[in-house]
DNA sequence: CTTGATTGGAACATCGATGTTCCATTCCGG
DNA sequence: CCGGAATGGAACATCGATGTTCCAATCAAG
């Protein structure tokens, strides 16, 4: 029956974002195991290892955009904007790694990663940068690399140290805050 | 000859920084390749993967000691030490990553990555806390979290934008000052 | 030049991951 | 209950990475 294709899939693909976001090498094997279905059941939905990454990437991209649209990176000052999109991206846990891997990989999406080519990020930070509550000094792409290594930075840091992801949702929102604040001097 | 043999060895082993660096699950044809030696002459000096990978480790372990030496953590504000070390980091490149991607798997130096273990790291950062230049509700293992990650994005971001070594070391810095900063509020 | 050291290449066996095929079992709606 | 859909496991072939062996070519010092 369709419903239980679209729920099999839909575990496979779980637990290969989870997988492969902590080890982008794991095997098939592995992620059939985790996903609690036969390796023969997971070639029967996605027949190439290309095309299960073809699926995860897809799901990976519809959350980040998700996040995205919730931020509402329009809205307020720069930097404020800037702080509500690190409190979207948070949660998305194993999805960044997925999302940081692939803009290395594939330069085919309009976002992310790579060159900073989103155009409404592009306009937030350059709001903060008029408006006063953005460095001037750090170029756009800059900023985004800052947010991204951050969000990892603190996705690993929980998994170290296995603090509280409201304390490492702090420290995160904090670090960021102070660094893209313009200096006195 | 002796002299050939440690040259070919430390070809062999600057090689493999360079590739596993950027990525780790590199073969062991295309290091011999990067090295510019025959595969059997790579096997000639390292039996195992497992033994190139020691190799690997224990270089960059002591380029990271030396930098770390260098940067002489115990001296002037706990800020000024942290940006002192920066500055001395920056230059390992590749080595970061090997050092930080190893530190996930063996946990058995008694530095880095993980736990923040060294003791003079922490001296520094507790330092900064009492005398004013690092906020102090950041803790010592998330200051090194901070600078690893800041590290790690300031090269990657340098690979992609083709920025000056200059003009990035420049970001990094005001980044890390600015994110470790203690609050006005 | 001669000799031992060093190297590169070819061939081979092994191993794990991958992809395919086939069959028995289980699940679920009619 | 029945029949098709969905699943899991076993067996097999393939492929790339790895590790080993052997031999010919080259280098470098005496």
């Amino acid at each position: 029956m369709s419903g239980s294709r679209a729920r099999t899939r839909q575990a496979i693909v779980e637990a290969a974002i989870d997988l492969l976001g902590r080890n982008p090498a794991a095997s098939l094997g592995d992620i059939a195991a985790a996903a609690e279905v036969g390796r023969t059941t997971l070639h029967r939905y996605f027949t190439d290892r290309a095309d299960l990454l073809r699926a995860v990437s897809a799901e990976a991209s519809a959350r980040l955009e998700r996040a995205t649209a919730q931020a509402r990176m329009a809205d307020g000052t720069g930097a404020s904007a800037v702080r509500r999109l690190c409190q979207e991206y948070f949660d998305l846990g194993t999805v960044l790694s997925i999302i940081f891997n692939e803009s290395l990989l594939s330069a085919d999406q309009g976002w992310s990663g790579a060159g900073g080519c989103d155009p409404a990020f592009v306009a937030m930070v350059e709001r903060g940068h008029r408006d006063g509550t953005i460095d001037p000094e750090l170029p756009v792409d800059w900023v985004q690399s800052l947010i991204w290594s951050q969000l990892y930075a603190g996705w690993a840091y929980r998994a170290e140290t296995g603090a509280s992801r409201h304390d490492v949702l702090r420290l995160v929102l904090r670090t960021v805050d102070g660094a893209i604040a313009p200096r006195p001097a």
